[in-house]
DNA sequence: CTGAAAGCGCTTACAG
DNA sequence: CTGAAAGCGCTTACAG
């Protein structure tokens, strides 16, 4: 490894004058001497030492995408499509800015604050935040300007781009509605403990009142993840006498796993029962039928967390910065009209 | 931030002595000294910082994640489920021997040599390698030890995990020589380019040889990728009037979106038309029907990844390390007997 | 068992 | 325009 030091010798100049060069202070060094020095640094392709740098500056240029690990799915949550996208999405943006991304999962909210610390993290983004109050105690402890994707507390100072999930759960249900379906499912984990799941109900609840429905218990299926919930939701309905004429699901792996399992018992999806999904993620333009779902902008709420990033880095002061990103319905084919 | 001589000083010692305790170096520390100080570092929640380790030190405990920039998709490489698997199980078997994970998309062999530089990243794993060209210069020019997946080249001496593709191939064209299918297609990517996937139609040619038969030029087809690639090809398909009864797809995006083309088209898989993919990614088990593939245990590369990287950076001479993975045919319901 | 000194590679004031 | 000095937080020999 070169060092400034080698340069500057090898210039006969000090390591300042190198330092100078290298940071384009050009009016501390006379242009023959910067050139001389800059032919230099490019022929050992010199790249500085980002631990000494960060030593002095108190920062690193990385940025932490911190990942918790959800008991429920023993692997880590790359395996999702949504995520898996979101930080290939991140760290484009990231690297752009040249920061550096560190993946960190973690299970309690100390590994964070340690990982911060140690490596001086200058920003973190929390992905697929599981429990609320794990998230809540992140938001208050985290020693490094956080902002958090897909859930925003009202009472508590924090940064955070969303989703409008509220929208999302009207507008599928909404569609359901106008194609003439009044039996309406609804399929997600357990609502309480994430605002998220939460939300969409709501705007489920809103579609309905709007035609002078209310939810039927008996058709809101709860504590149901991925494609296994989905599945296990399938064949319940497939043995109901009353079945809902359609569902709609919080997640497209869940959506699949309703559609499979419906299938597989002799239903015909979308005709004995439609299915909306929520994501637009990778595996609903797979199955068949094209799954009918509600699309967020993943590379919009990439670049909403990023640009509130920078503004906390610029001044961790800052709080309160929150983006909702719009939702809309994509029309495939897992939605048939009674 | 806390720091050694701000623990020192509260415990009336020198810095090296709180070295020695962090360090465990018990026999340079009188045991009384060694719990006090253990005290006040826990009341600080002390942790050691990375960069001034590092300087010294001239490693990091970082491995980097090389994700080739690939132009044929404009968005990273982890959109890709099989991608997104490996990094979250690298990042756990990592994070278990306390390393912290990077993750690196590049285009160019300089970005790659430029980050392992300023970072002196301990070890680097390559993802994914798109052109073979770009993966013999890494090999060649890394200055980390570097563990490549999926790629190996008997002539440079390199380190690497990789899959049986020959016997996948081999798998897949025989269960469907055994169902009694002749006229059998090959779709994948450009076989010149991938080592891979020439392997894999070289097992195909394998198991055709052993019924007497040779690959039909009209069904090998080339320089698709992903869903669009499979999508076409179906098409194509479903336009011909002599088809193939069966394709092997070399990823199972490609067998999916065969699948989908030609349902669209009005033939039914696997009755008209049985497909075989290569992953067993998430979506092969969300579609119907679902898909027969050929498994690769991801878990198990993930593991012979960090086996040769750490050994690698305790001898950074070694080389020559090759671990190749069994693969098996998971049958479902793509394939139909003729 | 304990500590003073030197130094990792760089940047930040401060002098000239 | 250029440089000598100090110091970031830690570890590694070396003394006592």
């Amino acid at each position: 490894m070169v060092t400034l030091k080698e340069i500057a010798a090898e210039a006969g100049v000090s390591v300042m004058t190198v330092s100078n060069v290298i940071h384009h202070n050009m009016t501390r060094v006379s242009p023959e001497t910067a050139e001389r020095v800059r032919a230099i640094i490019d022929k050992y392709h010199y790249v500085p030492n980002m631990a000494a740098r960060s030593l002095i500056s108190k920062a690193s240029r990385i940025v932490a995408l911190l990942l918790p690990l959800w008991h429920a799915t023993a692997d880590s949550l790359l395996l999702d499509p949504y995520v898996g996208q979101m930080v290939g999405m991140l760290e484009t943006l990231l690297r752009e800015k040249n920061y550096y991304v560190m993946i960190c999962s973690f299970e309690t909210v100390e590994q964070v604050l340690s990982i911060q610390r140690t490596w001086q993290i200058d920003g973190s983004v929390l992905i697929m935040p599981h429990k609320d109050s794990i998230t809540r105690e992140l938001v208050k402890r985290s020693v490094s300007p956080l902002v958090v994707i897909d859930r925003w507390f009202d009472d508590l100072p924090m940064n955070s781009v969303t989703v409008d999930d509220r929208k999302g759960g009207y507008l599928s249900a909404r569609h359901l509605l106008e194609k003439g379906h009044r039996a309406i499912g609804f399929v997600g984990p357990t609502i309480k403990t994430s605002s998220v799941i939460h939300d969409r109900y709501l705007g489920y609840e809103d579609a309905l009142r709007e035609f002078g429905l209310t939810p039927n218990p008996k058709w809101v299926f709860n504590k149901r993840f991925h494609q296994e919930g989905g599945e296990q939701t399938g064949q319940e309905i497939a043995a109901m006498r009353r079945r809902p004429t359609a569902v709609i699901a919080t997640e497209d792996m869940i959506a699949c796993g309703v559609i499979r399992a419906c299938t597989e018992k002799g239903m015909s999806v979308p005709q004995e029962l439609s299915v909306i999904g929520f994501d637009d993620s990778l595996p609903s333009r797979l199955i068949s039928p094209a799954l009918t779902t509600i699309a967020q902008d993943v590379r919009g709420k990439a670049a909403g967390v990023v640009e509130i990033l920078m503004e906390l880095i610029k001044d961790p002061e800052l709080t309160g910065r929150h983006i909702q990103m719009d939702v809309s319905l994509v029309e495939r084919k897992s939605v048939a009209s009674v």
